[in-house]
DNA sequence: AAAAACCGAATGAACATTCAATCGTCTAAA
DNA sequence: TTTAGACGATTGAATGTTCATTCGGTTTTT
């Protein structure tokens, strides 16, 4: 592994267990068995380091969304592939989904970023776009606003996996049940 | 206004602007109007300050959704008030909206937190638990899922109205399909 | 006049970043 | 095949800054 991916690696996880603050350089630097000196040669600073793990991350997304993907298929099942593997990438993956719920909701997500074409954003949009062309999903709604509703039902869905896994008794959790009332919602209405 | 609610205030202010990080205790208080030592007149230290606050802001939540409700109403009327008052509440209070998706991804959202009886949850899981009583909600998913879910729509839609205002054109966002879109996922499935 | 609330300069710890020195590897002349 | 030297990568101690917190003293409230 290269230098650049071990220095991600440990700040993902100092980001997962100790939050956005509480990932100091110089943990970053002992977690990723470098020398602070080393993480400014290859980035040029802290911020440079968090954005460019963003877009490392962002990456990740799309190489996962798109392996589980068969644009062939009807849309439905292109759905819950995509739901399903989402769900389990950020269960298994817990530190990117921190990241990037954190992320989103800090300075770091400016206007700038979020307007500016997004490579994951993009997807997401042509994925649903299909799914609208081909008459499956509920007329009169934006691709995007699909995207972000359904990501959103994804990362509440995973959360309630980690929140509730102790309380809850997963056989009664009924999981499987979340992606079917999304796409309830989400597809063509017959009236 | 006492010097609690002036602290409070500036710090939701100061997450809002500058993240959870960049909001040092000399920002607090020169914004609140307030000496630093008179924080911690008020508060142990910054970490019982962001606790505090979270209970602060939960209960306003609580607030809101009571003053919404009327108990007597359908359900589907109950869920739609509720659901527009909540993105009502969250558009207009854009740094509540931002605290409460950066704490609950922090790690002073501890198990401890999560699984303790949160006034908040509570609320919602007996609201939710009416509607199933009732019958009008799918039936065999849990009131905590839905609620979770639920909410979850809610702050996905808000963030829709930041992110896109800008690019699209209001109208052509459906804004008030989305809540049709998440009743039609919840609602009882007629087979 | 006692207690509670408030002030803000002072303190020390934690932090991001720098830089002079060292290491490893590759190139090309001998 | 050896060797000089060059250049990027790496190191970690040193630097200066920012920050949370303290505390002796002042003002306000009871």
């Amino acid at each position: 592994m290269n230098k650049k991916e071990q220095i991600f690696s440990a700040t993902l996880d100092l980001i997962r267990d100790h939050g956005f603050h509480g990932c100091p350089m110089s943990m970053v630097a002992k977690n990723s068995n470098v020398a602070a000196g080393t993480i400014y040669h290859h980035f040029e600073n802290k911020d440079d380091l968090i954005m460019e793990l963003y877009h490392y991350v962002i990456q990740k997304l799309i190489d996962v969304a798109n392996e589980n993907d068969d644009p062939s298929m009807d849309f439905k099942t292109r759905f819950m592939n995509f739901w399903h593997a989402m769900k389990a990438f950020y269960m298994q993956e817990k530190s990117v989904q921190r990241f990037i719920d954190q992320f989103l909701n800090s300075p770091f997500y400016t206007e700038e970023i979020q307007t500016s074409d997004n490579k994951w954003h993009l997807w997401l949009r042509s994925f649903f776009e299909d799914g609208i062309r081909n008459g499956e999903l509920r007329s009169g709604v934006r691709p995007e606003i699909l995207a972000i509703m359904v990501h959103g039902s994804i990362i509440s869905s995973v959360k309630v996996n980690y929140y509730h896994s102790k309380k809850i008794n997963k056989d009664q959790l009924n999981l499987g049940e979340i992606a079917n009332m999304v796409w309830d919602g989400i597809k063509k209405q017959d009236e």
